[in-house]
RNA sequence: GGGCGAUUAGCUCAGCGGUAGAGCGCCUGCCUUACAAGCAGGAUGUCCCUGGUUCGAACCCUGGAUCGCCCA
């Protein structure tokens, strides 16, 4: 025995220490440092870049260990593969973290100003995005930390910049005056995608304008509207009708007075309008809501902003200027009251905006910004979707991606934020302006030498540049991810044309739109190519009472605290054995009193076993030449060497197919079951006899195999269990340290022992020991009385079988002896008061006559009589079903008729047993 | 309003046409020197309800219930 033997025999399994030490080795061989010109064929993932907004959570650990297994796979598989990491520097989120935090200090972030606002954003990144990549490494991720990048790195800046002007010169990007989902909280436009729909209990006001005469007269006359948003009568421009509403077409083109403004506004006819909705006339509001927005457009009406950025009333709003726009609410419905033209409260519920960030009702907002034209770019994208690409795994996600497509909107990309990429464009005033606005020419240019010498060109000389304030929306640059990462705009930077388009895209279904749309928009008009094979989307991580772990809900569980208990592999492979192929959520339980997770746990003694069952096998090791099973020793493999290396071989297919198929659940659990049921049950307790014979030829092909079977089942879960099978696979194949599993090659499949026969009799042997330790149990037999057992059966082939695992049998099943004879052989009369069972077609007996409870047997032997004749039943009645022998097919109906036979059989045994017994 | 998913053992979930499965938990017996983080044995189910298709339905189809999510 050699001493790293010993230090594995001595030691018992301390995840932390094992984990620790191959993720430094894997960081200092660069183990993940993939070379472009390497051979084999290319696998590229880009992992979905966390954002920089403090630590990682479990859904970040989910989607790690998902690509972890996938890219590791990959590379046993003899792939180049590359996994590249990053952050996201999330624009709006972690400007409202730093937000928060002047706050704290009394101040916001005009007091410090743009650049030491942004010096402070960069020591915030630096912060948490060096936590998570610490997380990421303890959880073993194999990617490749030297091409790690981070979306507002000065190289894939230099890329969003040059996609911006790409967009402008192609004329999809335009600037214009537009309503916007303006966030009062951040003080920004968002996108749709950032507004949050959500039922609020809130109110119907009714109230009335008064109409005025041709001569402006106001009239005893009214008309009257319903509302949720009371206030925004003072931006008023039109009272609005269906032209079909008998009610109201006498009223059209006349004209009513808006209180408080006293504005005279028409009322016009606009098909869109509900006539069951409210009172059937509505009042439009073009600059504060989307759909009067389009009224008003239709019908050419003024648009009034009454409001400011921060959510108070403007100049516009008259006497209610400065009021913010709650108050000005309740003041206003005051007044019309007073006024007595308020008619109406009733409650309503409503859905509201609010803004994913700033959790403030979002609100309407005329104003400037950037825009992409989204209509080209979708369609082209619903075209290749048309040849499946992407596949969606599951595919039910694909029409979630296409409905989106289809129904697109124009993208607001610009935020009035200053954490960010900065918009390429400059504006071009002349020397007497100073304020911008939607008119002010501008230039669009990669940086201010080429912003300047094209404005020169255009407006001559005497102007002043001045570059837009805003940034771009964060997913703009995760647009560019897949190719940007790759040195994209370079497009013979040598990563990017071996590993664009990437492989694979793994990813929760929350960000379909927000990010996998978005990347395959922006690959195919910057690559012409869709940036990713497969899009495998993964369901969310939900707590022990089934909500969603979120920072928000504080009911999120640190991967770090279970890692440290469990270790990585554990926490891993708990997570995977749950994954469904239906890509559902799964969920994990979890003590938040103990901080103990049973399902880690069990997965921790999945670890343990295999440290274990690799401790058995060194400390058996009797010779450390060679251990290659080679072809010489295949004529002495026994029955039980032919079943596991069936098995092995079975396993390996099954595996590497449903890998292919990222069916990774479903392969945790295929490994699980090998190598603790088949492996460590059985296969090690056979071979345990075997070296009882320290003479026996047998032990020495033993020793192989179970190295052999071992070793390739390490490999096998290695992407699983990274650490702990790299591990003891240089303890079991005494390896140096440089030479790593990572690296090595699935194993080879060897077809030729896949065996069903030798699968199907050893099935009947687990049966028949299963059946033999049930009858000493019952028997209350301590599992030191050894007893003789007799298995009596008249088929030739099965005794046979039996006959050459007789010594196994024995130890099994703490017998003293075995015998195995046909039923002539003996006279049953000398077994009537044994103990015995039927399984198949083979009888048990434990001629035990002095311990035996008759009582005891009778029920044993009833119960099984009661459970024969159900099945008899079940079986006759499908048979005496004229319908089923015609339809059904052969081998069913033969599988039918042969059971029955069987049960029959048994039946008639056990009747004679218990007539033995009277 | 439109769409998607879920409903199977006490719990968490597989199975998706041929006599109901796993892990955890539970009960019984074992410290059998690889593993008590273990071994052996055991108990437990109107497979949400309703019709229908089929020789045969947990599985396919109608309709419905409950829970959850997405979009408007």
């Amino acid at each position: 025995m050699n001493e790293s033997n010993d230090e594995l025999t001595l030691n018992n399994y301390l995840p932390s220490q094992v984990e620790q030490k191959w993720q430094t080795h894997w960081d200092s061989f660069r183990a993940f440092s993939p070379n472009p010109s390497d051979k084999g064929d290319p696998f590229c993932i880009v992992i979905p870049p966390p954002n920089v907004t403090g630590s990682l959570h479990m859904g970040h650990a989910f989607n790690t260990a998902l690509i972890d297994v996938i890219i590791r796979f990959q590379r046993l598989l003899g792939k180049n593969v590359l996994c590249l990491p990053g952050t996201d520097h999330a624009s709006i989120a972690v400007q409202t973290i730093l937000e928060k935090k002047l706050k704290v200090e009394g101040k916001n972030s005009e007091d410090i100003g743009r650049e030491e606002f942004l010096k402070r954003a960069w020591t915030w990144k630096e912060q948490s995005g060096g936590k998570i990549i610490s997380q990421l490494k303890r959880i073993g991720y194999s990617v490749d930390w030297e091409r790690e990048r981070f979306t507002l790195d000065e190289k894939l800046n230099e890329a969003v910049v040059e996609a911006f002007n790409i967009l402008h010169e192609k004329k999809l990007i335009y600037r214009g005056e537009y309503l916007v989902n303006w966030c009062p909280a951040s003080q920004s436009a968002v996108s749709d995608l950032e507004v949050e729909m959500q039922e609020v209990n809130g109110y119907l006001w009714h109230f009335k304008y008064p109409l005025i005469s041709g001569q402006g007269q106001i009239l005893d006359e009214y008309l009257e509207v319903a509302t949720t948003r009371p206030e925004t009568l003072l931006g008023d421009t039109a009272l609005a009708v269906n032209p079909n509403d008998e009610r109201y077409k006498k009223y059209i083109d006349k004209k009513v007075k808006v209180p408080f403004v006293d504005r005279e506004i028409p009322v016009i006819s606009d098909i869109h309008v509900d006539k069951d909705f409210g009172t059937g006339c509505v009042k439009v509001t073009p600059a504060h809501d989307p759909n009067d927005f389009a009224i008003g457009k239709r019908n050419n009406l003024k648009q009034i902003n009454i409001m400011n950025k921060d959510g108070t009333l403007n100049i516009n709003a008259g006497k209610f200027q400065d009021l913010d726009r709650f108050d000005a609410r309740k003041q206003i419905i005051k007044e019309l009251d007073n006024l007595g033209l308020l008619t109406k409260i009733e409650n309503y519920k409503n859905t509201v905006p609010f803004s994913d960030r700033g959790k403030v009702p979002i609100e309407p907002l005329l104003s400037t910004q950037w825009f992409l034209k989204m209509d080209n770019i979708s369609s082209s994208c619903l075209k290749e979707l048309d040849s499946k690409k992407p596949t969606f795994i599951p595919q039910r996600w694909e029409k979630v991606y296409k409905d989106w497509l289809d129904n697109i909107n124009d993208w607001c990309i610009s935020r009035q934020l200053w954490w960010g990429h900065q918009i390429p464009a400059w504006y071009v005033l002349k020397q007497s302006e100073d304020s911008i606005d939607q008119n002010t020419p501008y230039v669009v240019a990669r940086n201010e030498k080429e912003a300047l010498s094209k404005a020169t060109k255009e407006f001559g000389a005497n102007f002043q540049l001045i570059r837009d304030k805003d940034v771009l929306d964060t997913w703009f640059s995760s647009g560019l991810w897949p190719f940007s990462t790759l040195g994209w705009p370079n497009t013979n930077d040598a990563d990017f044309k071996k590993w664009y388009p990437n492989s694979v895209l793994v990813t929760g279904f929350d960000i379909i739109f927000f990010w996998v749309a978005r990347m395959t928009m922006m690959g195919k008009t910057f690559t012409n190519n869709i940036p990713f094979k497969d899009v495998y989307i993964h369901g969310l991580v939900r707590d022990e009472n089934n909500k969603k772990m979120s920072k928000s809900s504080g009911n999120g569980i640190d991967p770090l605290l279970l890692i440290d208990k469990y270790g990585s592999d554990a926490l891993r492979f708990a997570l995977l054995r749950e994954v469904a192929g239906a890509g559902q959520d799964i969920r994990l339980d979890f003590d938040r009193k103990e901080n103990t997770s049973s399902t880690v746990e069990a997965s921790r003694n999945f670890a343990n076993k295999l440290w274990n069952a690799t401790k058995f096998v060194l400390i058996n090791k009797t010779f450390s030449e060679n251990y290659s099973l080679n072809e010489s020793d295949e004529k002495y493999l026994d029955l039980s060497d032919k079943w596991i290396l069936s098995k092995l071989n079975q396993l390996n297919t099954k595996v590497s197919n449903l890998l292919i198929e990222y069916k990774l659940g479903e392969s945790a659990k295929l490994l699980y079951e090998f190598a603790w049921n088949d492996f460590c049950d059985w296969y090690v307790e056979f071979a345990k006899q075997k070296f009882n014979n320290k003479e026996s030829h047998n032990r020495k092909i033993s020793e192989k195999i179970l190295i052999k079977v071992l070793t390739d089942v390490l490999v096998m879960i290695h992407p699983f269990m990274p650490h702990i099978t790299e591990e003891l696979w240089h303890k079991l194949q005494i390896k140096p340290e440089q030479i790593l599993l990572s690296l090595q090659k699935w194993p080879v499949l060897e077809t030729k022992y896949i065996n069903s026969q030798i699968d199907k009799s050893f099935q009947e042997l687990f049966e028949i020991i299963r059946l033999i330790r049930n009858l000493r149990v019952e028997l209350g037999l301590k599992p030191s009385q050894l007893v003789p057992v007799y298995l009596i059966s008249d088929n030739v082939e099965l005794t046979n079988f039996l006959k050459t695992l007789i010594v196994d049998i024995k130890t099994f099943t703490k017998s003293s002896e075995v015998f195995i004879c046909k039923s002539k052989d003996i006279d049953k009369n000398n077994f009537a008061k044994s103990f015995s069972g039927i399984i198949g077609d083979i009888e048990v007996y434990l001629p035990l006559n002095d311990f035996v409870n008759l009582e005891a047997l009778k029920d044993r032997l009833n119960k099984d009589l009661q459970k024969v004749n159900s099945d008899i039943e079940t079986l006759n009645k499908r048979i005496s079903n004229k319908n089923f022998i015609d339809k059904a097919p052969k081998d069913i109906v033969e599988e039918c008729f042969a059971k029955l036979k069987e049960g029959k059989l048994q039946s008639e045994k056990i009747n004679k047993k218990l007539k033995l017994l009277k």
